[in-house]
DNA sequence: AGCACGCCGACT
DNA sequence: GTCGGCGTGCTC
């Protein structure tokens, strides 16, 4: 028997939706017994996994026929620390996950294969590896008083103390963020800090300014387009410890990090930090939570925070500090004017006042940006004489025109079709775009400016791998007149010849049933706006300009953009929060639901909403989802709210294990805690 | 989630 | 006759 030989039981946590842990028998002597936080190669129905070992015991109540063994333990590998595991404990428990499935996805994939031999290169790699020798760093920019201010109370904080970096754009926060890293790591001799930044393909000159500032010590980066090689040993380097400044997007909220001594989360307004598929957290917040845990600071930075953000500042548990002024000698902020549509009508999308504008820039030699958040030709085609419209078969959406393509395409499950010659239901062979993207404003621009150089800068014009960045260098090289882009345009880049910023068409969120839309709209003016006069003021003196086309020019939101004025509009905004009990005053999850037939899915819900009692938890009745239908699927969701995270939390807990065991064949379901879009 | 097993429809 | 559709059940 092999009970008879020395061994113990490993209880381990697996990458599956079973909410349960999985025990093996692991032959070993008692003073080599495998660790906590050590990984391990299991059998696991038909085929073999990598788990997580999550406790070591003597003996098991899994009946003997059932136990199988191990069959191996990752041993190179030093444990994942007990911290480590209390974060993805804490996150699992939370979003309602099992352990594994929180804990396991973020380790690189060749961690988790049945050979060692990418591991063990990888170490062989890390140890040969030299720490970089010491170059000279390169010289720190002079702060002004309120930059080295925050500087030094970030850098000199000590314990959990979250702050909310508040400084307009162009106001050098990464500078301050820097800085505080410096005094850190010179103070620490191991310290390790965690750099968050939304997009890592659009702050490419982050990595670099950080490499040429600390040439001495180890930089990993971790995010999604990293080769598997390389995310082997950037993982690798911040587990060790090799690694002192980790800079990712939310996925490296999740990295080993046993000497982890300051978080910054830079842009932490920004969307892209909330996962919206699997696990859907929420990587700010877990950084909060882990600098809680581990007591250290943190730093949220951002021109236009999230409001979560503001409240926590606001009632003094954030502790705020502002940067008032861009950092660049001489640069303003750029003057902010609302065009009013109603009085300047717009010609090819494009008023007047704005097009003169666009031409003084040309004879100037400056640069102007024009954004709109709407990609493709035109939104949809439609037959003006039986009123046919281009709808997707499979989904509650519009196919786009994409005209350079010859397409209509469906943004939502990419379905594509060659554009009709005409009218499907009448034979009409007039067929008319309606409404504009990004495509069609290119075609105008270049109409109305023969030999200005028209850049579009969005989704469909940098499909290939790298034609994104090469694109933006056309910019930098001063090569482009007129730039058109979506929000891709929107974010971090500093281009220094841009003088002039468009807004085409932003009123559709000013009266969106999701009540962030407005907070979110403020945030993509003010960060477009923030793109415009970051290298100071021009030649002749003129100031930046940013003109903002809308019917609605008396709107708050617009007065508040107009002033630059984030605080006010924001308090109001949580006033308005905290009258109409919305979040952050009240806590939400959302019980999604999909399946062929949209009543399977209500039916569900239905079921959900009265299978469990729930005292001082509001469940809203069932909804089909506003897009209910994508690629054949349809979708409906249940809110649940309350005032008090403690009792949502043990409410799921409990309402989870019961939706578990309920045999679901034919819906999907999910649930998500605090959504962004409801 | 995977994956195997199992029982009915149209095809080399 | 079999290839393969996806319903059902299991994973220490």
């Amino acid at each position: 028997m092999t009970a008879l030989f020395p061994h113990c039981i490993l209880r381990i946590a697996l990458d599956t939706p079973l909410n349960a842990v999985f025990d093996y028998r692991w032959h070993c002597e008692a003073d080599a017994r495998p660790q906590v936080g050590q990984l391990a190669l299991v059998p696991f129905g038909s085929r073999e996994v990598t788990g997580l070992i999550v406790e070591v015991l003597d003996e098991t109540d899994v009946p003997e026929a059932k136990l199988k063994d191990a069959l191996a333990v990752r041993s190179q590998l030093s444990p994942l620390s007990p911290q480590w595991l209390a974060l993805a404990g804490f996150a699992a428990d939370y979003y309602q996950r099992p352990l594994g499935e929180v804990a396991l996805p973020g380790l690189p994939k060749n961690l988790r294969v049945s050979t060692t031999v990418a591991l063990d290169r990888a170490i062989k790699k890390l140890a040969k590896n030299e720490a970089p020798h010491d170059a000279t760093p390169a010289n720190p920019p002079p702060l002004n008083a309120q930059q080295q201010e925050a500087a030094d109370a970030i850098g000199g904080a000590t314990g959990f103390t979250p702050t909310l970096l508040y400084g307009v754009t162009g106001s050098g926060k990464t500078e301050v963020y820097l800085q505080a890293c410096d005094q850190v790591l010179t103070r620490e001799p191991h310290a390790q800090i965690l750099i968050l930044v939304p997009e890592i393909n659009l702050t490419p000159q982050l990595e670099g300014n950080i490499r040429a500032r600390f040439p001495g010590v180890m930089l990993a980066t971790l995010h999604s387009s990293l080769s598997e090689g390389e995310r082997m040993l950037h993982w690798l380097a911040a587990h060790q410890g090799r690694a002192r400044i980790v800079l990712g997007t939310r996925l490296a909220i999740l990295a080993s990090l046993p000497n982890l001594k300051l978080i910054v989360i830079d842009e932490e307004h920004d969307p892209s930090y909330k996962q919206q598929e699997g696990l859907r957290y929420s990587a700010r917040d877990l950084a909060v939570w882990r600098a809680w845990q581990l007591q250290i600071p943190i730093v949220l930075g951002s021109a236009t925070p999230s409001l979560e953000s503001w409240h926590h500042a606001q009632s003094g548990r954030y502790r705020k500090l502002e940067l008032r002024e861009r950092a660049v000698k001489n640069a303003v902020l750029p003057q902010v004017k609302l065009l009013d549509m109603e009085r300047d009508k717009p010609k090819d999308g494009l008023t007047a006042q704005l097009v003169a504008a666009l031409k003084l820039r040309m004879e100037r030699g400056e640069q102007s940006l024009l954004f709109l958040n709407r990609r493709g030709y035109a939104p949809v085609i439609c037959c003006e004489s039986c009123g046919w419209i281009s709808e997707c078969t499979r989904c509650t959406s519009f196919m786009v025109l994409h005209r350079p393509e010859h397409r209509l395409r469906c943004h939502h499950c990419s379905l594509e079709l060659r554009i009709p010659r005409h009218c499907p239901t009448c034979g009409n062979v007039d067929l008319q775009p309606l409404g504009r993207g990004t495509q069609r404003v290119e075609e105008g621009l270049q109409a109305l400016f023969p030999e200005a150089r028209v850049l579009r800068i969005d989704a469909d014009s940098t499909r290939k791998k790298g034609s994104a960045q090469e694109a933006f260098d056309t910019v930098h090289r001063g090569e482009v007149d007129i730039l058109i882009g979506t929000q891709m345009v929107a974010k971090g880049h500093d281009f220094k010849k841009l003088t002039l910023v468009g807004i085409l068409n932003p009123d559709t969120a000013l009266f969106s049933q999701d009540y962030r839309a407005s907070e979110r709209l403020f945030a993509q003016l003010m960060q477009v706006a923030g793109r415009a006069g970051r290298a100071g003021r021009t030649e002749n003196g003129s100031e930046s300009e940013v003109l903002i086309q809308t019917r609605y020019p008396q709107h708050p939101l617009y007065g508040a953009v107009v002033n630059h004025d984030y605080d006010h509009f924001a308090t109001a905004l949580l006033e308005e929060r905290e009258q109409a009990a919305l979040p952050p005053y009240l806590f939400q999850a959302l019980l999604r639901a999909e399946a062929r037939e949209l009543a399977t899915a209500l039916e569900f819900l239905t079921i959900a909403r009265d299978c469990l009692a729930h005292p001082n938890i509001t469940i809203n009745d069932p909804i089909p989802m506003t897009m209910t239908r994508v690629h054949n699927v349809d979708r409906a969701q249940l809110l649940i709210e309350s005032p008090s995270r403690p009792q949502l939390q043990a409410f799921l807990k409990q309402w989870m294990d019961m939706l578990r065991s309920m045999k679901t064949s034919r819906v999907k379901w999910s649930l998500e805690v605090d959504p962004l879009d409801i």
